[in-house]
Parts: C-alpha cells; sequence; structure tokens
DNA sequence: TTTATTCATTGTAATATTGCAATGTAATAA
DNA sequence: TTATTACATTGCAATATTACAATGAATAAA
C-alpha cells in the first residue's frame, strides 16, 4: 500500500527508520558532509557543490531540517544552514546503540 | 522523476545512502534487532513476531540480504537466517566515520 | 503418491519519493 | 517604486515503495 504501518513496531524502531530515511539518499549524505566541512552554508553552495536544480535542493535541506540534523537560519536575503549539534550526537548514539548490541562474537552460532 | 541521480554523487555518499535507506524501515529495523537477540530466526518466527503478512516479511528479508545485512541458508524445509558479521562490521564502522567527522567543538561556529 | 509446510515470486492497489519548472515571498539595491 | 537576489512552495510527471492475496517451488510426512 506503499504506507508504514509505525503502530507495529517500537518508538525507537520508528526513530531509527525515521532517521535511517532521511539519510537514505545521496543528496542528503552529500549536504550533511559539505555542513561538516564547511560548518555552514545557504541553499546557492550547495546547487552549485552538488548539481540539482535550486527546488530540488531545498527540498533535500527541509527533509533534513524536519528530523533535526540540521538547523537554518534567515541572514538578510539568505538562509544560513548548520548542522544541529545536539541532535547529531542524539543520531550518532542512537546508530552506535543500534550497531554495538550485535558481537561478532555470536558469529559461531550463525547458520 | 522518483528516480535517483547516483551519478552526481561519490561512491562513498552512495554506499551510505543504500545501507541507510535499507534501515529506513521499522520492520527491517525490528527484523535485525530480532536477529541480534535471537542469532538466528526463520521467516515464520517473524511473521508471528512483527504482525505482517509473510510475503511482506519475505520482502523486507530480500532486501536485507540484498545489501549484505543478514544470510539466509536453506534448513530443509525452512531457511534460516542471520546477520552477516562482516557487513555489519563494515556498515558500522562506515556509519560511525560518518558521524565522527563532525565534531562538536564546531559549534560555536554555527549560524 | 498425496498432503502439508515453508518460503519465494508475481501481480496489483495505494501511497511515497524524486526532480524540476513555474511561481510566490521577503529582503535588499538601484 | 522597481528590480534583483535568495529561497520556499506548488504542481506535475516519472518512478519507487509498501503491503498482501494468490500462486509457485521444494522438501518432508503420511
Amino acid at each position: 500500500m506503499g504506507i508504514t504501518k509505525t503502530d507495529l513496531f517500537t518508538e525507537e524502531q520508528n526513530a531509527i527508520a525515521q532517521m535511517a530515511k532521511v539519510l537514505g539518499h545521496p543528496a542528503r549524505v552529500a549536504i550533511l558532509q559539505y555542513l561538516v566541512k564547511s560548518i555552514t552554508c545557504i541553499n546557492g553552495d550547495l546547487v552549485q557543490e552538488l548539481g540539482l536544480a535550486q527546488a530540488t535542493i531545498s527540498q533535500h535541506l527541509r527533509e533534513l531540517k524536519e528530523v533535526g540534523f540540521i538547523q537554518g537560519t534567515i541572514e538578510g536575503v539568505s538562509v544560513c544552514y548548520c548542522i544541529n549539534p545536539e541532535k547529531w550526537a542524539e543520531f550518532s548514539q542512537l546508530f552506535g546503540e543500534f550497531f554495538e548490541h550485535y558481537f561478532v562474537a555470536q558469529k559461531s552460532n550463525c547458520c
């Protein structure tokens, strides 16, 4: 049906999935990597950097902002974007814990 | 157009996005968490556990298998699934590096 | 052989995503 | 005021995803 049955899953599972979904497009990964490097940027920088249309970049920025990865503040005519440090740390931990729950020691029990 | 312009991005960006995309559905997160806990499982276990139809679970398992998160071996009538330890470690590192490239020290330069 | 079990595949409907042109909005410059 | 700049929003077309019923394939039990 193209719709996810979120009510079947835990809050944590939905949170991880929501985050991952946002990271699930190379343009958004590229935007975040660019921000990590440049600290701040405006929409126009990314249009130059990525080679996608302005409207498309704007849309990706909105998705990144909606889950909290980035924040944007109006600076005169342009909007200055940067990473949200608190959310970044939160997401990093959530993913870290997800991966660390599996220990390679379990390898031997594998089918 | 509903199609991602992968040629605009680096291999790393596409790799991260591809992985994240697979984690971008709570059912697949739930399957992986169940496997981490139970070490192995079969399709039927997950149908019970998650409350989705057998065909739907099967589809999610295929996606997880395609990117390498899990592996499945035929055991008589059923198929035994488990986490692929090498891939798991690889993905864990890729995400870890992605997140660690940002240092909270950069916070002060934020807009 | 026939039947049951287990899972994969196929087909289909509903919905979501991606990308962009066109347009709207708000601030600054001329 | 009018034009320009920088983004956001809207609307659209193409494609992808989600979920499941129906069916297929392969093994084991009766």
